[in-house]
DNA sequence: TGCCAGGCCCTCTTTAGGGCCTT
């Protein structure tokens, strides 16, 4: 049994894949019954695939998700209130998602540093779990995506690409999983590789 | 068709190519 009380479990929502320049649209966390949730307006279009995976859509200088008005806030005001969330817990936590180290890991570490938030945000971050090597090491599947993984071990279909609900199922499978502190270690990473 | 992300992993590999995973 790991000690998983300082994981603190992340998705990002961003207008593409391309982690050099992709903005966020969706930032959240979650550990344990604690939840962080921040929607900001994008200042760049979305790609037609993000568009149609995420729902997301710019119109009228809004943010709408199917079609329904999302509340925004500054990038810089969504990042402020992430790192209070993280210095709400007691000592530096690791971040985990899912494929972290392919991409929310580079866009959050990009957007801080351009920010000039980073020195702060590696103080409360010691370090990103990636649960995709993570599941690969403890799992043989025929496939890896969270999707397919929270339908083979939970047995459940839910909101894929709101980023809450992909922090909340992603902290679900880790507890179904229950990796020892050994495993949990292979698959993490520092914050000052990105 | 002009472009469209990119790095890891696997194998019918290594003088390569295709699939996966994230949006």
């Amino acid at each position: 049994m790991s000690d998983n009380r300082s994981i603190v479990f992340f998705d990002l929502e961003a207008t593409g894949l391309d982690t050099d320049v992709c903005d966020i649209i969706q930032l959240s966390a979650v550990c344990g019954k604690r939840v962080f949730n921040a929607y900001i307006l994008p200042t760049r279009e979305l790609t037609a695939s993000a568009k149609q995976v995420t729902g997301f859509t710019v119109s009228g200088g809004k943010l709408f998700r199917d079609g329904v008005p999302t509340s925004t806030v500054p990038l810089a005001d969504a990042l402020a209130s992430f790192l209070d969330f993280l210095r709400s817990f007691a000592g530096p936590v690791r971040l985990a998602a899912h494929s972290a180290t392919r991409f929310d890991a580079p866009v959050l570490t990009r957007v801080m540093r351009r920010l000039k938030l980073l020195p702060e945000f590696q103080r409360l971050v010691s370090g990103y779990v990636d649960t995709f090597p993570l599941a690969k090491n403890l799992f043989r599947l025929s496939s890896y995506s969270q999707q397919n993984m929270v339908r083979h071990f939970l047995g459940k279909s839910y909101d894929a690409h709101n980023a809450v609900a992909d922090a909340t199922m992603l902290q679900e499978l880790f507890n179904h999983w229950n990796p020892s502190a050994q495993a949990v270690q292979r698959a993490t990473f520092s914050t000052c590789v990105f």
